[in-house]
DNA sequence: TTTCAACATATTGTCAACAATATGATTGAA
DNA sequence: TTCAATCATATTGTTGACAATATGTTGAAA
């Protein structure tokens, strides 16, 4: 058969394991499935109409991208992040994502910029016009570092910060449901960052991701003091 | 039955899934499993006399640590790491080891620092008597880094970089049978690093491991010249 | 009332069989 | 010979049933 052409009308194949890990992986993240929650297995399999077999590699996978905790025969529960769990993950935050900077300013082009540049002033549109939907501050936020990483080339820091530690960014804002955050001052360190990687200052780049990060880490400290 | 007696004697439970996770993770980095080869399951669960149910728990386990890629329908297969990928790990290692040393700095006590030099006067012994048994230089090396990041607190720290990475770098070593690499500037940048973080200095101790560890990458490279 | 044990129930762990897909060999035609 | 289609085999994907363990409840004794 031809493999090009059959390749266009039938639908690349996937398991059901396959399917149902976004799925699980989603439902964390959104809150659907909240943060400490126990997740049962015979309850997951006839809600996605799946036996408990493709259901529990689904899980393992989720053990492995540190989502769900596994207690041999007790079962799965999904994450709960406290405050120090938190912070741990931005400080390796904070070091990654200067690496993906350093790495970006020896490699991005004029076009590259643009598009980063672009990103900002929808960025700055969305905060003035809808003046505090959250959701979309955060992940529009969220939508910068992850083109930063991927500018970077570098495919392993790419899948370990946007594959594995934004999907536990994200689980954490829903968890504590955090405040706002400085869109102002975020904005203003943004745009400097890209300043420096259009003049291909890979060490001022990462300083100042670095900085921005140990900024927001700053912030989401003093929430906890309340 | 009485719990606290009979935990005495009885083998703390552990389900055959995460049994053969372990097995199978020791044979890959060991090499016992070559890279590229495929993973068959029949072949398999005949060898540690298991069901494919809890093997393919495992295996699914192994694909979140990134040690098997698995493609639909056709099966896992062993990683096999090429160059780039190779200094991709070593560009995440160099951030990451660094902030660990920046961390331990803040936190390490007398006590932790005589650790690290018994470590190294170890490692002295070794390169002076055994004069190139090289498996034992190479884990003796990161016998060093292992403790450093235990020493930073950071618990997720440690384990991307103890439980993930490091076993990819065994790996590699395996993969390619690399060679020895500079024992002896490894040696004293390695007391170097102790020195800084003695004199509790975060900055230098984190400049120091970044170095260190760039260096490696730059024998790593040169070997790819041949 | 409290505590402990025994029981009933629910959930997880494991297995073997079946279905779907891929792989490799064979055959037949150009 | 070479190529393609077809078939046989092996491997993966999925399922439902059974075993082992944990959880929650009931009831009796202190």
């Amino acid at each position: 058969m031809n493999k090009e052409f059959s390749s266009l009308i039938e639908t690349r194949p996937s398991t059901l394991a396959d399917d149902v890990f976004s799925n699980l992986r989603t439902a964390i993240v959104k809150g659907e499935l909240e943060s400490g929650s126990k997740i049962n297995e015979p309850q997951l399999s006839k809600l996605y109409g799946i036996s408990r077999g493709p259901l529990r590699e689904a899980i393992r996978r989720l053990e492995g991208c540190k989502l769900v905790e596994i207690t041999p025969n007790v079962g799965a529960k999904v994450i709960s992040l406290n405050k120090s769990q938190a912070i741990e993950i931005y400080e390796i935050r904070e070091s990654l994502e200067g690496l993906a900077c350093r790495l970006s300013a020896t490699r991005v082009d004029q076009k590259d910029c643009n598009k980063l540049r672009d990103l900002l002033s929808n960025h700055a549109q969305q905060i003035q016009s809808e003046n505090g939907r959250l959701y979309y501050q955060k992940e529009g936020d969220l939508d910068f570092h992850y083109l930063i990483v991927q500018l970077s080339g570098n495919a392993r820091l790419f899948h370990l910060l946007c594959e594995e530690l934004y999907h536990l960014l994200r689980l954490y804002r829903c968890q504590t449901s955090s405040k706002p955050s400085r869109p102002g001052q975020a904005f203003k360190e943004h745009h400097n960052i890209v300043d420096a990687l259009e003049n291909r200052d890979g060490e001022l780049a990462e300083m100042l991701m670095r900085r921005h990060i140990a900024n927001a880490k700053e912030t989401l400290i003093s929430q906890f003091e309340e």
